[in-house]
DNA sequence: ATAAACTCTCCCCTTACTGGAAAGTAAAGG
DNA sequence: CCTTTACTTTCCAGTAAGGGGAGAGTTTAT
């Protein structure tokens, strides 16, 4: 499929693919008559993945790292895996970082309800947050 | 405090806190004289908060809008209640999301063990994932 | 056959910083 | 008191990860 088709089931921007494609991400087929380039769905799938992954600050190398631990064969699996486990820890700090910004926002919405809000919480709340 | 304290007790660097200076998102007190500018813990906390709603990619608009929330007296609260409840509803869907990431990662990890790896299923996983 | 829709490259713009230079200020040691 | 070291200032330049738009070629639809 063109880069469109591909760029919109990957839920991304065309922009964002081609820089991808330039970068050497997901470097797809470009036709060197027509210069357009084609689109596996393997591609797409590897596009969501670094959506996802860009969605929560991954950086672009990060992401790289992520692509090719799978894709390297001559990468011992046991270190594979020990990355994978890295990243996965770090995913669960970032979880419970989050949910705990949300229980910030939370808890100050149901503190500054009425009408007659007097000094909003939010100050207190702050300080008393658990700062992982 | 001066903003290398403040900066690290927020856990973020100088630069960045200066620069949050600069914008106006959190305008310390400047000492006329040797133009080192002064951080109180309110400071701090405002600019703990900041950090943690950067790191889930909400932008320094998004920032300024969640902090002032609370500091404009002259808003009506139903206003601000309405605003953090839909903060807090885009969160949780970040939060889904991020679960969804760490669930496939962890997928991946455990069927890629074992040294004799055959093709690592990370395509197959990736198009099976629940794309929100 | 022509218009609309899609794609290409190229270049500059943007956001949210980061690094470094040059200079002033503060704190600690001798 | 003087010096060294650590900290701070402004300013300027660079980075990451794209976005906007021009100008030109391509494909699809009518």
């Amino acid at each position: 499929m063109n880069i469109g088709k591909a760029a919109s089931k990957a839920g991304l921007s065309v922009k964002t693919v081609r820089y991808y494609a330039n970068i050497g991400m997901v470097a797809a087929y470009q036709d060197p008559q027509t210069g357009y380039r084609e689109y596996s769905n393997d591609d797409v799938a590897k596009l969501q993945f670094i959506g996802k992954a860009r969605r929560f600050n991954f950086s672009i190398e990060e992401c790289r790292e992520l692509l090719s631990l799978y894709q390297d064969k001559n990468r011992p699996s046991k270190e594979v895996k020990a990355l994978t486990l890295e990243k996965i820890a770090e995913i669960e700090e970032k979880l419970s970082e989050l949910q705990g910004l949300r229980d910030q926002l939370h808890h100050l919405a149901t503190h500054c309800q009425g009408d007659d809000r007097p000094d909003c919480p939010i100050l207190e709340a702050l300080s008393a947050s658990p700062d992982r």
